[in-house]
RNA sequence: GGUCGCUUAGCUCAGCUGGGAGAGCAUCUGCCUUACAAGCAGAGGGUCAUAGGUUCGAGCCCUAUAGCGACCACCA
């Protein structure tokens, strides 16, 4: 059968990636098989916002789970990789607040909440299918009909019946604390998504005069005067000498001159400042608790916009920061401020805006952790579901274990509606899927439903199972839940991992995962994170513009160690795209030489020469590798290995040795054994690479098998026993060590290769390999003629040599080369072999060594001896 | 303050359970050898952060120190 090839001479991945992607979706080989006999394997893909665009992360995180799903496709697992987008509630909002602002002026009060959300829904149809047309360039393989949203109907409906659940358990309430709440966002945050910054900022140094006296004070510090309108008391710490007199006393409040107690309790650092605190309940995380254990008047300063309440009419009205400057003011006037130092602490900020959190108090949705968090520890302590690397369980337990509850209502449209309701009239809250007719207490119609979405991440928190149908019993969740490899970066192990896992433990009673296979960041050349405000982000898109998916793919992966950061360098796609077109270029020379290849030709292992087996059974070792890499999450090494085969020995010593074979026609059966050959190893060559790099392979495939079939569900290559020719892997490289040996010769004499000479080999062990390999060894070897000898009889003393083990080969060169040189180089060789024997001997001659290494061991090191010692002998004669 | 990570060639990084230090880029020397100059063939370059320890043997295990980084906590 005459074959002919059609890829083109220059590797140009614009010329096919597109298209390929578009065949593979058309013939639906993203999709599950659903066929009952093959052990399933499901990715669900870490949900980007759904208005987000396609970053570096996305790409690492996309190219990680495309090698997975693709790998163990080929291996004949069911698999399902689903995709799909996260609504972002406060993100989204934000953006689509600002652009009604932007274009109309209004703001969302001013538009409505219903409204607001027709224009959300509008923007997130405008621009939420972008980062999975993005996804597609990439060449993720992902079940694009099952996508999903965190506010489609089923979704939703899971966080409604999950909601409820957890509200039946009293694993969710309704109870007034201390929450962080953003002034600008005017909506409550998590703990988590508080972010501190380092602030400089100044300690005022305040006193209060204690009650009762005319000249005494205590003296305060803070670094919020502002607050200390809402003073209720001034604490010490219990054992604070100094202070043992006043506790118990009273002092007075500067400004609005009112009594206060003095207290004590074991949060006062007796080091900080005067060791005197000011504890303002209402505004602070420590003193809301040093006032609960103290039973403390809660007093509020300033209300949700951070606008200064009626509390002292003189401020009323104010931001904080003004009321800050006029408070100071004040104090200074009165005589109450002592000194100001310049001071450096943390501050919290929003996560999304970056300004700064206000901590008050509120009533709010939480969940209960206590319980929750129990078995979620358990199921990874027992190995249940593994991490890795593992060292991010450490990160997981110390968070786990310390949890507090989770505050997860949010003062915000652009969400999951908080299912409760409440009676006007008696007041009684009523939580259920749907508005109830009536009050089931009183009877009452007059119900509302709570204002309140839903934190974003409790949708997330339920992705891997309400994406696959539940609460429905769907045939998706009966045959890939629990799901096995969940990929994703360290970044959002609490915000979403943590939460996955104890929210599946608690509603579905099973882990929602194996294994969690945790990425770092991609960071910029110079180590920084790729940030906006910076400028500094690398858009994929481009570097997919000018290099091809597959070089993005490869460059990210290769090399990199599970959860360490990576620094994006520019000339590591230079290497992938190298590496790319060295893979076209090979197969079009494979290509080339297959013409009148016959496929169907039977080829038995006698047929095969030395380099055959050598080049089959390496490939068979590399399989093994291969798979186990792949099997244990080791992306990096994995694809070093593909990368060292397929260059360094398919196309720098296979290919070239197999040349000679492939060019004469004469010798039919040599000929095509080599095809077969080259046939073969191109072929699993491309098999093993095509998860890492899915589009070169694809169009090399097609070509090199002249069908219709892809290789995306062709089968992965598998270790096998009868491919494992060890003798012949010796003979080659022995062959390979004499053919550097040739060329270091030559270059270090300065022959150059046009200078052909002849190659006399000594040896009588290797004499029936030298003679199958003459012809590729005077090509290799810049020769015309070779000649095999069992002694040194008859050659010229002042012929160069290279002496291996087991072969010296003797070059007549003496007229070309300088003799003197030869003589230095023939020193050093010599030099390293004696360096050889000496480390050898001296680990031989230890005794310890001896007695305890194991055998094996000493023995390779006494064999290695006996052949430096054989070499040695052959530079004397 | 706590936890974790990193420190290996000029640069960016690999190095699995301890058994002769690797890659890519950069540098230097030769090559347009009919798949590939985005290439081929060679060369130079490392007390594996430091100091101890365990071991017959340490880049790898243990302890301490230093520098860098991340996360958690939050002393007002």
């Amino acid at each position: 059968m005459q074959r002919e090839h059609k890829l083109s001479e220059k590797y140009n991945p614009k010329e096919f990636e597109d298209s390929l992607y578009q065949n593979w979706e058309r013939k639906e080989y993203f999709k599950p098989s659903m066929d009952k006999t093959k052990k399933p394997y499901c990715i669900v893909m870490p949900p980007p916002n759904v208005t987000g665009k396609l970053h570096m992360g996305h790409a690492l995180d996309g190219t990680m789970q495309d090698i997975l799903i693709r790998y163990k496709r080929m291996c004949g697992y069911n698999t399902l990789w689903l995709p799909g987008t996260d609504h972002a509630s406060i993100a989204t909002e934000v953006k689509v607040a600002e652009k009604i602002k932007k274009e109309e002026g209004l703001t969302k009060q001013d538009l409505g909440r219903e409204k607001f959300l027709e224009r959300a829904w509008e923007w997130t149809k405008k621009y939420g299918g972008t980062i999975q047309k993005q996804q597609r360039k990439l060449g993720c393989s992902c079940d694009w009909d099952r996508k999903r949203f965190t506010l489609d109907e089923g979704l939703s409906n899971a966080v409604l019946e999950q909601f409820i659940k957890l509200y039946n358990k009293d694993l969710i309430y309704k109870g007034k604390r201390m929450i962080n709440w953003c002034p600008d966002c005017h909506s409550t945050i998590s703990d988590i998504e508080v972010e501190y910054e380092e602030e400089t900022s100044h300690l005022w140094h305040i006193r209060y005069k204690i009650a009762g006296t005319d000249d005494k004070y205590v003296i305060v510090a803070t670094t919020r005067p502002e607050t200390m309108l809402g003073d209720t008391a001034v604490a010490v710490h219990p054992e604070d000498e100094r202070y043992k007199n006043i506790v118990g006393k009273k002092c007075i409040l500067p400004i609005i001159n009112k009594e206060i107690p003095i207290i004590t309790d074991e949060f006062v650092e007796k080091e900080f400042g005067t060791g005197c605190v000011k504890v303002t309940p209402a505004h602070d995380m420590n003193d809301y608790q040093a006032g609960l254990r103290n039973n403390l008047e809660i007093v509020e300063v300033f209300d949700e916009s951070g606008i200064m309440n009626d509390l002292v009419p003189e401020y009323q009205g104010m931001k904080i920061t003004k009321a800050r400057e006029e408070i100071v003011k004040k104090l200074e006037e009165i005589g109450a401020l002592v000194k100001i130092e310049t001071y450096t602490h943390n501050v919290g900020k929003c996560y999304r805006c970056h300004n700064t959190i206000e901590p008050r108090i509120s009533e709010q949705w939480f969940v209960k952790m206590e319980e929750l968090a129990k078995p979620a520890i358990e199921s990874v302590k027992k190995n249940d579901i593994k991490f890795v690397p593992k060292r991010y369980e450490k990160t997981y337990f110390n968070w786990m274990e310390n949890i507090q509850d989770w505050c997860i209502s949010r003062q915000l449209w652009w969400g999951h509606r908080i299912p409760a309701y409440y009676c006007k009239d008696c007041g009684n809250i009523i939580v259920s899927k749907q508005k109830p007719e009536k009050c089931e207490k009183c009877s009452s119609t007059n119900l509302i439903q709570d204002e309140d979405t839903l934190d974003t991440w409790f949708s997330s928190a339920l992705w891997p199972y309400s994406t696959l149908g539940w609460p429905e019993d769907t045939e998706d969740f009966k045959t890939f839940f629990p799901t096995n490899t969940l990929v994703t970066g360290y970044d959002i192990i609490f915000f979403w991992v943590a939460r996955m896992i104890f929210s599946s433990l608690e509603s579905i009673g099973t882990k929602p995962f194996s294994d969690i296979l945790i990425h770092g960041i991609v960071r910029d050349s110079q180590g920084r994170k790729m940030s906006k405000s910076l400028g500094n982000g690398i858009d994929p898109l481009e570097i997919i513009e000018k290099y091809g998916a597959d070089a993005l793919r490869f460059s990210l992966i290769l090399g990199i160690t599970p959860g360490n950061d990576i620094r994006f360098m520019p000339e590591k796609l230079e290497q992938a795209s190298n590496f790319a077109n060295k893979l076209w270029n090979a197969a079009r020379f494979v290509l080339m030489n297959l013409e009148d290849f016959d496929e169907n030709a039977k080829i038995s292992n006698e047929d095969f020469q030395e380099e055959d087996k050598w080049i089959i059974s390496k490939l068979n070792t590399l399989v093994k590798e291969v798979r186990t890499n792949l099997d244990n999450y080791e992306l990096g090494v994995a694809t070093q290995k593909i990368y060292d085969f397929i260059w360094n020995e398919f196309c720098d010593w296979y290919i070239e040795i197999v040349k000679v074979r492939l060019y004469n026609k004469e010798n039919k059966k040599s000929r095509l054994v080599a095809q077969y050959t080259l046939n073969k190893v191109l072929g699993d060559s491309l098999k093993l690479l095509h998860p890492i790099m899915p589009f070169v392979t694809e169009q090399i495939y097609i070509q090199l098998y002249n069908n219709d079939e892809s290789i995306m569900i062709s089968k992965y290559p598998s270790y096998s026993e009868t491919e494992h020719f060890m003798q012949a892997e010796k003979n080659i490289e022995r062959l390979k060590e004499i053919i550097v040996g040739i060329r270091n010769m030559r270059a270090e004499l300065n022959v150059p290769n046009s200078k052909k000479a002849e190659l006399i080999f000594v040896t009588m062990h290797y004499k029936n390999l030298i003679e199958s390999s003459t012809e590729f060894l005077k090509k290799l070897g810049f020769s015309e003629n070779i000649s095999i000898q069992e002694n040194k009889n008859g050659i010229s003393e002042n012929a160069v040599s290279v002496i291996t083990d087991g072969i010296e080969l003797y070059i007549p060169l003496e007229n070309l080369i300088d003799m003197e040189k030869e003589k230095q180089r023939k020193q050093e060789e010599k030099k390293k072999i004696e360096a050889e024997i000496e480390r050898a001997s001296k680990m031989l001659s230890n005794p310890g060594f001896i007695n305890k290494a194991p055998a094996t061991k000493i023995q390779e090191e006494k064999e290695k001896l006996e052949k430096y010692k054989e070499m040695l002998k052959k530079f004397e004669d």
